[in-house]
DNA sequence: GCCAACGTTGGC
DNA sequence: GCCAACGTTGGC
């Protein structure tokens, strides 16, 4: 299959990154059911950035359920196509639109993800903060707010373990 | 370019 | 439901 884009492989290293979603919005069940999806919506400029720049195709990602019950890591997803702009800001009847947009040069991109597996539990907030491994997570730091951030390799390798999944991609 | 006001995120 | 931490907006 070819594409316009270069793949990441063999570019750099694989990377690693955390997804914030509500799953009132989009869940991991949803993820398992849609086997692949855009991700849409990100309006912060810091997280756009990494969208466009830094989240190369193959790196891994961890799938998070904020304002939940629990709030946890309940998923791993691969990206599986690298940043393009995000069709929804120039959709006026979408909740994301973006009037002041200019499609020529675009303001808001996603990357598409596609589902890999779900933990065996979910890794439950509190569980991560006991784990001292995880003790420098961008997720745990106070006032964190990005919805797509960085995540180190120890800490996905810990965060897999901890969720009894391999990383099979 | 400063900063007050406002809106949002998201843990608690 | 509360509110701290941020990000954005807009008047000056």
């Amino acid at each position: 299959m070819a594409s316009k884009k270069t793949s990441a492989k063999g570019k750099r290293p694989r990377r690693y990154w955390l997804f914030k979603s509500e799953p009132e919005s989009y869940s991991i069940d949803q993820l398992k059911q849609d086997k692949r999806t855009f991700w849409s919506g990100v309006r912060n400029y810091q997280a756009r950035n990494l969208l466009r720049d830094e989240i190369l195709l193959g790196d891994g990602v961890l799938f998070y359920h904020s304002n939940a019950k629990p709030m946890a890591v309940v998923g791993i997803a691969k990206v599986v196509k690298e940043g393009y702009p995000d069709p929804t800001q120039f959709d006026s009847s979408d909740h994301y639109y973006d009037e002041s947009s200019d499609p020529a040069d675009p303001r808001w991109f996603v990357v598409d993800i596609g589902y890999v597996a779900k933990t065996q539990e979910p890794i439950t907030r509190d569980m991560m903060k006991d784990q001292s491994e995880l003790s420098d997570m961008v997720l745990l730091q106070r006032g964190s707010r990005l919805s797509v951030q960085p995540v180190e390799k120890h800490e996905w390798r810990t965060i897999l373990k901890m969720g009894g999944v391999k990383e099979t991609f």
